[in-house]
DNA sequence: GTTAGAAATGTAAGCGCTTACATTACTCTA
DNA sequence: TAGAGTAATGTAAGCGCTTACATTTCTAAC
């Protein structure tokens, strides 16, 4: 904190570009900021002024004196899942169009690590923030409030909750896929899922398989769960454990494509063919799905159109006019070879 | 810009805090970034005040008091690049640990977004910059020195250059691969390349397959050359393309995985064996390297070490004590199936 | 040529924080 | 217990910008 040398050179600031143009700095400020309200003449000498001593706005003092800054912040568990990725790319891309900055940090699934960086976030000025899964401490909603900083919640839909949102139904997505995987006759269904504790979308989309257990006749308390954390050689080791504690089970629901892969790996080099011995389903259809042998049946999403629509939605929020509502993302299911009649 | 609503309830300053602790705001602040300067007793009396009121410091105003900010900037043509989230993913966990933020924002590919942002995050306060490959504009390397803001190439390697770099060989990595498809017997090789006018790693690549031919007796300029942006359909229809120009093509260098995934794709669909009718090789050995079918012989880069060093050089680089040296990974080739002999 | 009204520009008061410097309160030593 | 030295705290001057308000300059209708 305390061993910053001095800069060489000094670096140009409104006052020197008002000196060289003139004018006061009320004048460059404005020429920056609404340029229609200043004189051509004056607004030509002052924007020369500008380029000639390439001068860029101090964006801390910017914001100290107009109270919001045009950013936008985002905090997404992590940059390697490519559903993220996706998203916020055309998040950012929407936000560009309309002059607004994306910061982006990363929590690694941790909980603790949101709460600092959505603090963080609002501490440099963010306007408004997006963040994944309603699951977090109510404090921290509450701090949002205080601040009046909006927040837009992606990824998951819950007309229940009073977040504004925009998302799908993943309980009602993995329950459609899960009903498609009963009809093949499976009847020892086993489930990769991430941490439920603290993802309510992986929580919701184990809930949907039960859900489809149940009306499938089955006791949704016989679907057996492993919980591992992101990559696909944790649903490598996932499928391992599964088939070890449960040697009986046909089918493997994953709560998403990068767990079902890494369990599709597993399968093959256990010698088991997929879908003939076991199948494997995953969720969100993200590329490696259709690429893989044999191609993986899971439920696509629109990530990319939710990102973009999540801009949309945010930039409306900030100017408080009236009320955004909650959006409800379709969701449709690819079938492909990954899954098949249950072995008999 | 003028039609920001009044915040409701007003935020804490460091003032309130001051006051409510009965000491002054230079205390407090000290609390906060110095604590052992301050006494116990004292310290205690503001933490409680802090914590009460939900104090969070304002970053404009501290940055604009301070002159720095804790805060790196990096700035990568995409977030879809599975190589760039998982370098960034490192680097900012490295920084985490040192009590750094990182904004990150994406160029599209396109340099005048670049130069943009990097203004943008420069008067954001960031302290240093990561940017990707050694392609910009002179005028920029010069702004960034001015403001005295370092920065740091990664991705890319060049003795020649001044800029302080982490990066490979690109050239050397691909002209040891090319080596190896022309010990196949391979005589008519093709590249599939991102568009090599504004990246240099493409460039450099496309440059060591026709070092290499030179040395295996070829002439550089009969070297097929298709030149496509990002993305695995482009791939696909970069080798369509390709065997359309030059029918007697028999392996095909792609400057990325992702393009050789979509060539991949592309032989697949026209109904050619890989590699006995067509060899394809890729660059990064990203994680769909390995899962495709046939398995892609690629170059592996350390990416996820890259970014993570990158940060620590960086951090070096803003103590401005001696100079932080450039350094080259080492890269190494994962023979794999998609790379065969010659069909004759 | 006036003069009212609009348009362009200037003045100056902060925004919330850090930190050099000044002051006060302690802790020892002899 | 005085005096020196150190630790703890306070004072106040900015950091670079925006913007309400005051002032000046222009436009045009009479």
């Amino acid at each position: 904190m305390m061993d910053q040398p001095p800069r060489e050179i000094s670096i140009p600031t409104l006052a020197d570009v008002a000196r060289r143009a003139a004018v006061s700095t009320a004048t460059v400020s404005r020429c920056l900021n609404s340029p229609d309200q200043v004189g051509k003449k004056t607004r030509e000498r002052v924007m020369q002024a500008v380029a000639d001593l390439g001068y860029a706005p101090n964006f801390g003092a910017r914001a100290l004196a107009a109270k919001h800054t045009n950013t936008f912040g985002a905090i997404i568990p992590t940059m390697e899942n490519s559903v993220f990725a996706r998203g916020i790319q055309a998040f950012q891309e929407e936000l560009g169009r309309h002059g607004k900055t994306l910061l982006i940090a990363s929590s690694a699934y941790q909980e603790a690590l949101e709460e600092e960086q959505v603090r963080a976030l609002v501490a440099r000025g963010a306007d408004a923030l997006l963040l994944i899964g309603f699951h977090r401490d109510p404090k921290l909603y509450e701090f949002l409030k205080s601040r009046s900083v909006p927040c837009l919640i992606a990824w998951s839909y819950d007309e229940q909750l009073k977040q504004t949102a925009i998302g799908f139904d993943n309980a009602g997505a993995m329950a459609a896929l899960a009903k498609l995987v009963f009809q093949q006759g499976h009847r020892h269904v086993a489930c990769i899922t991430a941490p439920i504790a603290s993802n309510d979308r992986a929580r919701d989309r184990v809930l949907g398989v039960q859900r489809a257990m149940k009306a499938a006749g089955l006791n949704p308390k016989d679907l057996h769960l492993t919980q591992t954390p992101y990559g696909i050689e944790n649903g490598e080791t996932a499928l391992r454990k599964t088939l070890a504690e449960a040697p009986e089970t046909t089918a493997v629901m994953c709560v998403n494509d990068v767990l079902a892969i890494g369990a599709l790996r597993a399968a093959k080099e256990l010698g088991l063919r997929v879908p003939q011995d076991i199948s494997i389903t995953g969720f969100d259809d993200i590329e490696i799905a259709m690429l893989a042998e044999p191609a993986l049946t899971t439920v696509h999403v629109p990530h990319h159109e939710m990102g973009r629509r999540a801009a949309g939605m945010l930039i409306q929020m900030v100017k408080h006019t009236e009320p955004v509502q909650s959006v409800e993302l379709p969701t449709d299911i690819r079938l492909r070879q990954s899954l098949g009649p249950a072995a008999s």
